[in-house]
RNA sequence: GCCGGAGUGGCGGAAUGGCAGACGCGCUAGACUCAAAAUCUGGUGUCAGUGAUGGCGUGAGGGUUCGAGUCCCUCCUCCGGUACCA
């Protein structure tokens, strides 16, 4: 600590200061402390990919950074810390590239990760630093599989599942969108591979009941409640006409029975074969075997044009005993309910678009609620004709029989009362089904978390004693998945032999990996005691730390990592090793960082390094053509990149931590742009020369311990009571702002107070710590001031004597007048009556009201 | 289609129903300089006016209110998510 730079230079105090946090472990959270109130902040741990840190990772870091100084400055013990969520797949691919090791690969990473975060000064307890690739660590993620497992949580499949042959491994349903991998984009098909699958479907109502109560964005909400998805509606049997066989289909619109008009099934359902008419056969199979090739992107893309068979055999509707036709189509999903439905082609529009192809007979049964339907822009006459289809309320008709009729009643009262005939008669029951599927845990990988589980040869699977974990991942030569999804690690034929220790029997292990998910599941639970190896945490310190108080991450994965880990922890609270049922309270989501790029007239973007900057305009280098800006994600080919060390090194790390949080809300998307960095560096500088001789390197000394002035006293007081609420709020961009006011006036005065300046540095601390820890030295303080008390600001101080205040005519601002600060409403409007800028506002009209407002305005209504 | 979020100067954005545009960027004039950079001081929604000042202005249209960027209704656009879930 021997550079003490006279003008400010981040290059200098910003290693300086981290090395001293370092070195006295200033951020260490001291386990079950209770004379402090504990505080833990959560960010979502980094994959450290090779590419190194972009910026849209210090966002999420400083936000919660700045929350946990100001929270240890107001007293709290704060749990703050960092890890590395590193098993996965670009790993795994460098190293069938290159014969590198994953290990390896993901070492380097970690370094460079590391040393990237540190030189933002975030105010991390980096003895809690952890690493999912790490065998002290993964052995407690199989761990909590083997509780799953011994739970009955955990099974293994033989159902076609969501194969990736690009990547070589399945996905989850969650990893697949729109039929392509979420992960590189790649093409995925319905395959039939041995699979583990955990039982998150057992957990879908707890799930789903825990959202209410969480703090976390509504958005994000909703989307965990449409993929739990669940539906309430009847099961109901149809009998095969001249079978004794009976199809059960799940309706949520029991009310439109009397409606059905013929029968789906899903082309898998197992009643296909046997309910098929001779004649039919051919077709049908046919149709089956297209369905079975077919992938999920093709599927998915077939939906606008219905297809089908019909299978030559009929169901009787047991409401009306009336015959109707059973069909096969795609558009019925073998997943969901019972695989098989009963078509309304008047009030749905699947079913109406179906029977609208193949002819089927649509019969309305309802008489559409006419405004509704006039909104809507359908005519009530073609919904009655059977031409238009109408899913909305209306009031039932011709749906009775000899026990029953639902003629007259609305929706919501005939779904009730034919539900509850139906039980009563044996014929339908009320059932509720979820949108959810089981979780497909197994990865055909090998750089993930080996099961610890073994298939023996007597044809049991053996569940490794908690004794023998960890399962460590063998060494490998050739990492390369196969194409039939035989995993890697069924090559690694000495590791493969087992032999169960207490029973001598044999055994192969299991060659699936589990998903990156597992690691991240629970990682928030290890950091609360990071080097116990007897236990994976010691229940005293899980009851002390947890819930997670603030959790900031990405939104992108509201159903991935916030659903999985929320199941994982309610197992963990069913089996009382947890003490809360939700691990978060609450949940922020920044906003993604966009950068600058450019269009031109066609709409056509253009890569960064053929533009032409020119008196603010821009133009394409090449054509000349003009060119407009405009934001879009950072990418490559974009050449629209910024890259945090770079800024860092030009500006250091607190003009880019401050610029990051005044760019904005936080929870906003945001388009970086560099010349704003230009900005928050130069109220750094501003800040510094406020309080230091540039040519000294000491306080300057304007600064003294004369009084203030009143105005410079309100105005500090000011300050502190909106950072401080700033803060607390993360509203980061407003709090700054309010710095800069407070310094803009301040560096005008000729004279400055020590205490103004001490409490200025302590307020702009947690966001710019390093240039704060400086100052705070030079202006005499020993030790450092992360445990300095926050500033306290006083009501009194804050009150003036005279305010201005504004009069309205007719809601017009049309006058401002110096008031006495206590000045009531009558006293104001009397003021406001006598003053010279008022008066020919009024003079001769008629005064219709009159509002005043104390501390705000007054409105004279005239005519 | 459905769910969620958002539309405010040239740009990022600020405003418990109470002076729209704080703060910053950019631009602009001036000071310093031989000059430039940096720095400092002032100006900067828009239209009219030399000016004080006045008209207009928060995606569009309507409503509630003394008063609406903010609340209510209808609609448009953009972003994110999701989609044959019966």
């Amino acid at each position: 600590m021997t550079t003490r730079p006279n003008t400010y230079s981040p290059a200098e105090i910003e290693p300086k200061w981290q090395a001293f946090w370092k070195e006295n472990k200033t951020f260490k959270a001291v386990d079950c402390d209770k004379t402090r109130e504990k505080l833990y902040v959560l960010d979502m741990f980094p994959y450290p990919s090779g590419a190194g840190l972009h910026v849209g990772h210090p966002e999420g870091y400083t936000a919660t950074d700045i929350w946990c100084r100001f929270k240890r400055m107001n007293g709290y013990n704060v749990l703050h810390t960092m890890g590395w969520d590193a098993f996965g797949l670009p790993a795994e691919q460098y190293a069938i590239k290159t014969g590198t090791h994953p290990a390896i690969t993901t070492a380097k990473n970690v370094a460079t990760f590391k040393k990237q975060l540190e030189m933002f000064g975030f105010s991390f307890d980096w003895d809690r630093e952890i690493n999912t690739t790490d065998p002290g660590y993964y052995k407690w993620t199989q761990w909590i599989f083997s509780k799953l497992y011994e739970k009955g949580l955990a099974y293994e499949s033989h159902e076609p599942v969501n194969w990736c042959p690009a990547l070589g491994t399945v996905l989850a349903n969650e990893e697949v969108i729109n039929g392509r991998s979420e992960v590189g984009n790649f093409p995925v098909v319905r395959k039939p591979i041995r699979q583990w699958v955990l039982k998150i479907t057992d957990y879908a109502q707890q799930l789903l009941d825990g959202i209410d109560g969480l703090d976390w964005p509504e958005g994000t909400k909703e989307m965990q409640k449409n993929w739990i998805g669940r539906s309430t509606g009847a099961e109901v049997d149809f009998k095969v006409a001249d079978s004794d066989e009976t199809i059960r289909v799940y309706t949520t619109r029991p009310d439109t029975l009397f409606g059905a008009t013929y029968m789906v099934l899903a082309p898998e359902h197992p009643l296909v074969s046997k309910i098929t008419t001779p004649d039919r056969k051919a077709a049908v199979d046919k149709y089956i075997d297209i369905t079975r090739t077919k992938s999920d992107l093709a599927r998915t893309e077939d939906t606008k044009e219905k297809t089908g068979e019909f299978t030559g055999a009929y169901a009787i509707n047991p409401v009306n005993h009336v015959k109707i036709p059973i069909w096969i189509s795609d558009y019925v999903l073998v997943s969901y309910g019972t695989g098989a439905i009963m078509a309304v082609p008047a009030h749905d529009t699947r079913d109406f678009d179906f029977a609208t192809k193949f002819n089927l007979p649509i019969i309305c049964i309802m008489t559409p609620d006419p405004k509704a339907c006039e909104a809507a822009g359908i005519k009530v006459e073609d919904v009655l004709a059977g031409k238009a289809c109408w899913t909305e309320d209306g009031v039932l008709m011709n749906s009775s029989n000899d026990e029953i009729s639902l003629d007259g009643l609305h929706v919501a009262d005939s779904k009730k009362a034919i539900t509850e005939w139906m039980h009563k008669k044996g014929i339908g029951t009320p059932t509720v089904n979820f949108k959810l599927r089981d979780w497909l845990f197994s990865r055909q990988r090998y750089w993930g978390e080996p099961f610890p589980l073994v298939h023996m040869e007597d044809g049991t699977i053996h569940l490794v004693d908690e004794s023998e974990l960890p399962v460590v991942l063998p060494e490998m030569e050739n990492y390369k998945p196969t194409e039939d999804g035989e995993p890697p690690l069924a090559r690694a034929t000495e590791w493969l032999n087992y032999t169960d220790p207490k029973t001598g029997k044999k055994g192969k292990r299991e060659t699936n990996t589990m998903p990156q998910w597992a690691g991240s599941c629970w990682y928030y639970l290890r950091y609360i005691d990071p080097h116990n190896d007897k236990q994976a945490w010691d229940p005293e310190k899980e009851k002390y730390w947890m819930p997670v108080d603030l959790y900031v991450g990405g939104a992108e994965h509201a159903v991935l990592h916030l659903l999985y880990s929320r199941f994982w922890h309610k197992v963990l609270y069913d089996l009382g090793l947890v003490s809360h049922p939700e691990p978060w309270k609450r949940l922020i989501h920044q906003g993604m960082i966009l950068g600058l790029s450019y269009k031109d007239q066609r709409g056509v973007l253009v890569p960064n390094d053929l533009v032409d900057a020119r008196d603010g305009k821009y133009f394409h280098k090449e054509t000349g053509e003009e060119l407009t800006q405009l934001p879009a994600k950072m990418s490559k080919s974009l050449k629209n990149v910024v890259n945090p060390d770079e800024v860092i090194k030009k500006y250091g790390a607190d003009s880019f931590r401050l610029y990051e949080m005044f760019m904005g809300p936080l929870r906003e998307v945001k388009p970086w742009n560099t010349e704003g960095v230009d900005g928050v560096n130069r109220f750094l500088n501003r800040v510094w020369r406020m309080i230091i001789d540039v040519n000294t390197g000491d306080v300057l000394p304007d600064i003294n311990d004369e009084p203030m002035s009143k105005e410079a006293e309100r105005l500090l007081h000011q300050t502190i009571k909106k950072v401080t609420e700033d803060i607390d709020s993360l509203s980061y961009n407003t709090a700054i702002s309010q710095l800069m006011i407070f310094l803009n006036e301040f560096s005008k005065m000729p004279k400055r107070n020590r205490k103004a300046m001490e409490t200025f540095v302590l307020l702009l601390s947690p966001m710019a710590p390093h240039i704060s820890e400086e100052l705070w030295q030079r202006l005499g303080h020993n030790d450092t001031l992360a445990y300095a008390p926050w500033p306290k600001y006083d009501e009194a101080k804050l009150k003036l004597d005279e305010i201005q205040i504004v009069v309205q005519i007719n809601g017009k601002p049309r006058a401002r007048i110096m008031v006495p600060a206590d000045a009531d409403k009558d006293a104001l409007l009397a003021i406001a009556k006598a003053a010279d800028e008022v008066k020919p506002h009024i003079d001769g009209k008629t005064i219709v009201k009159e509002i005043a407002v104390p501390g705000r305005l007054i409105n004279i209504v005239v005519k």
